[in-house]
DNA sequence: AGATAAGTCTTACGCCGTAAGGCCGATCGG
DNA sequence: CCGATCGGCCTTACGGCGTAAGACTTATCT
């Protein structure tokens, strides 16, 4: 009470806790979570590891931090992207708003993992959901299929979906194994020779992961959209 | 060569694999994955650590094994319950082999979120996908829309799909934080009274994991059939 | 009986996150 | 102007992690 300053800061810090961050998506960005360390993060900073603890509230504050700064560059993409209101329908409108958070997760390919492995209900997050609920009731859903549709869309509404096993078929050894085991996944044999035909340029990494980002986010609008007409 | 009793072994092991890998998947279960570590696995099994490198290749040998414990108990159960062939259409056949997929992993939570952080294409895995393929080509669907549909259920064919932010509004704090912010999230809040009032007895965790999963999985399929139909 | 080799244990290294506390220097009350 | 104050940074240290290297133990084979 009665500062008149309005500040009472006696030392001017070399760090803050936005460089902290900032620096620790880079990191992240360029070497990997895994790389993203507390001495690491230090020495980028030219700072010791311990003294990171002023700005932060430690490791997980570091993540919780990061995910954060990539939701704030979400939201900025998002409202970017966002065609001005009543232009078109709902459907639409959402599509554009998720097509433009996933270029903002294609930059920080770690963002997914780290988001699935915490409660991330942040603001900024929330906010963003916020826009695709509010998006879904100007269009009419009701209140209880804007909920379900949440969950159908899942973390794609961030702009991802974690993949598994996508085939990775590179090494020699990889190979081989593969065409021992063949016999018994008979299906999924015939259905990439089928593909991969369809595309030859591409031995492997073949899937187009935007264009399947898509497939299944439009399944899933679509689904909604015939739901909600026909309430 | 010439090995006549078809072993070779000099000492019978009190260890194996297999009761190595069905502990760790005993540890996750019951304390998390972080508390599966090589110490605490070898404590469990009355061993140093280091012993269980001759059975194991080292944690990520663990943690691919007890993954692939977890895909051969889900082979199992989908083995179980899926259908004679010829019964009902390929979707309903799909549907079935999905939710006694989902009862193995909810018997697992950690299954997920390691199954997502990792490579997971093993022959268990892909068998089950590759059944499910199996049923998706019987059923007419081409093979670019049997390979579109895979990515749009995503992990869902395993049975799970990693939830983010579930509201958890347990603790005062958290109350009053989203008092504060309630504002700057109209919709969603209007969204949560609503759907609430619907289902007065549940002050949070409201949202029905099994509802919500059946809801999505079925969006995906109805949307897939729908495409297979026109075609 | 001696050789062999698999199974287990011992020791040690370099990482990690972070608790505890000391030092420095900019700011403020007098 | 000066000494108290306190924020910012550093030092040291601890316990836990995964695992490399190698010694010991013991069941089996010749």
């Amino acid at each position: 009470m009665g500062d008149t300053t309005g500040t009472t800061a006696r030392r001017r810090p070399g760090l803050t806790r936005e460089r902290v961050l900032r620096r620790a998506v880079e990191i992240a960005d360029q070497d990997g979570v895994t790389a993203l360390t507390m001495r690491r993060l230090g020495d980028d900073l030219g700072v010791e590891a311990m003294s990171l603890y002023h700005h932060v509230r430690g490791k997980d504050g570091i993540l919780d931090g990061a995910v954060e700064v990539v939701l704030d560059e979400l939201h900025d993409a998002v409202s970017r992207a966002a065609a001005p209101p009543g232009e078109g329908g709902w459907r639409d409108a959402i599509r554009v708003r998720i097509l433009a958070a996933r270029t903002v997760m294609l930059r920080h390919r770690w963002a997914p993992q780290v988001m699935e492995s915490r409660n991330v209900m942040t603001l900024s997050a929330a906010r963003h959901v916020d826009g695709v609920v509010a998006l879904m009731r100007a269009g009419g859903l009701s209140w209880d299929l804007v909920h379900h549709g949440l969950h159908a869309l899942g973390s794609r509404i961030y702009g991802f979906t974690l993949e598994l096993g996508e085939p990775e078929g590179g090494d020699d050894e990889t190979q081989a194994m593969l065409s021992q085991i063949a016999p018994q996944i008979p299906n999924l044999v015939a259905m990439f020779m089928e593909v991969a035909h369809d595309d030859p340029d591409s031995t492997l990494g073949w899937c187009d992961d935007q264009t399947e980002f898509e497939f299944g986010l439009d399944l899933v609008l679509d689904g909604l959209e015939r739901l909600a007409a026909k309430a």
